[in-house]
DNA sequence: CCTTTGTCTACTAAGTCTATTAACATAGTA
DNA sequence: TACTATGTTAATAGACTTAGTAGACAAAGG
């Protein structure tokens, strides 16, 4: 796995519309102003992201941008998974072969997939509402060290 | 972390020169055939893993490759490291900021270092030594199955 | 010498990544 | 209705990476 600028900025996006989740829509303009992203490849990201089901879009002079649900039930994994495509490190993992012809093959495929299924414990197990807590609590921290 | 065509050779390329090593060397030209990769493709990469101290050769009429080192002082994570380059998912982890500015990228930091975390635990616990040996076990398997 | 091997440099075709541009559709407001 | 702010869509471009290919060169042995 590897995560370029489209699923870095997809996932800041949807952070941010988490953390203003039930604060009504957000323009593409401000997003990518919070979240420091080119506004044109913003909207990219964003109309993909709505492909995807996780977020919804009003046009016209009050439009903009929100989460199409619950920041609870939507987790990084599916996020990634979306945007940057299978989470396997090389291709032969994401082939379900009944059996491996080429014994080497075999068995590089076995530790890509622990690795791949390690990756997975951990990013399927984290929520945007969780992330959008955390944040809130280090914006916290941030505030009183100042 | 993703895996290349060429560290996938690479990696073909060491399993087998662990499984006949302390046999000799071996052509270029006969490791191709062995993991079937392109002739003049595996060159390069063999060039590149002689660079990284990984093996050794010798031109001429007996000329070829061998490990440079015991398969045993020989990981994954070596390899994969050498030939594909740091293994953390996104360039934020790569750098060890003392802070970091941005709230969001710093949480989405942590996750990505845990992920790079637990794939060095798996790839820099496994030797070549350990590969061979699960190859000429799984070619037992093989070969009673018949 | 000749053959067989590795070494090295350069090149290319295809694909991916990161945007940018411009035309268009829609919704609210004056 | 006309205007403006927004999202929608398709096309394109430059830089970069990937996966090879081609060919000249160097060394070792018979």
């Amino acid at each position: 796995m590897r995560i370029t600028y489209k699923g870095d900025y997809a996932m800041k996006a949807l952070l941010d519309l988490s953390i203003h989740y039930e604060l009504g829509v957000s323009t593409i303009n401000d997003i990518a102003k919070r979240i420091d992203a080119p506004v044109k490849f913003l909207e990219q990201v964003l109309l993909d992201l709505k492909k995807g089901g996780f977020v919804e879009s009003r046009r016209g002079n009050v439009g903009g941008y929100q989460l199409a649900k619950d920041p609870a039930k939507i987790t990084l994994g599916q996020v990634v998974r979306y945007i940057e495509g299978p989470i396997e490190p090389i291709s032969c993992v994401e082939k379900n072969y009944a059996k491996c012809i080429d014994l080497g093959c075999c068995l590089f495929r076995e530790i890509w997939q622990k690795v791949a299924d390690a990756t997975s414990g951990i990013i399927d197990n984290i929520s945007f509402s969780d992330l959008a807590n955390k944040y809130n609590a280090k914006k916290e921290v941030f505030a009183y060290s100042i």
